[in-house]
DNA sequence: AACTGTTGTATAGTTTACCTATGAGAAGCA
DNA sequence: TGCTTCTCATAGGTAAACTATACAACAGTT
């Protein structure tokens, strides 16, 4: 169905990783309300999407996991970024940067 | 192994329908060597991705084509852009300025 | 005439990456 | 007790872009 709210393809690393550099150590579900939260509900994560990213960021060792408490006494398990975590989003900013400036030159006038 | 030169995922339609709507009927060759020359090559289209994005956005009717003799006398498909294709730009380019403030939101400040 | 480079189109097959759908467990509340 | 919320996870599907390849026709060179 393709229908509304969606994260381009390309970026839910990206808002993944700033997410844990800004609030520091999340779980999932807390990602994804931040996410949803701070993009006033433009930018909604699956946890179809999100989980199966988390683990590739664990493989790619970008994050690593612990199992807590949640806030709400509940099991969760909390994100923390690594060193190479924080490299790859300074990566994936400046790229992103790079390509957008690009296509708003496309885009943008007449 | 994705290296270097790239269109980011769904913003193809949106590069191709802007081009057409910005200098008239193009050939996909031509197409691809505005894109990237606006862009300062940045962005770089293949044609394994622009053709077959052509032929969808032929059936979707965005766009009508026509061979005709090229500028250096070879045979070209020229696409030219149907109402239908203006309004699908007009619907892309406001859901990625719409998208893209959400996602600048989130990783430009601190 | 043959070769080479450029222009131009096309498709088959692969991969990336996200989505849909589904399930499940544990806590809290009515 | 049953419902809702929180939290994680995966299997399967799909859209769309990439890789590799092929072909054809003209231009310019030798």
């Amino acid at each position: 169905m393709r229908s509304r709210p969606e994260i381009p393809p390309g970026t839910l690393y990206m808002l993944i990783l700033k997410s844990l550099a800004r609030i520091g150590p999340m779980h999932g579900y807390g990602i994804a309300q931040y996410i949803q939260q701070i993009s006033e509900d433009v930018l909604q994560v699956e946890e179809g999407s999100l989980y199966p990213a988390l683990q590739r960021m664990l493989i790619k060792d970008w994050v690593v996991a612990e199992w807590k408490q949640s806030e709400n006494n509940r099991r969760a398990r909390y994100y923390r970024l690594t060193p190479a975590g924080r490299k790859q989003l300074t990566r994936e900013v400046g790229e992103f940067g790079r390509v957008m400036a690009a296509i708003v030159r496309l885009i943008e006038p007449v």
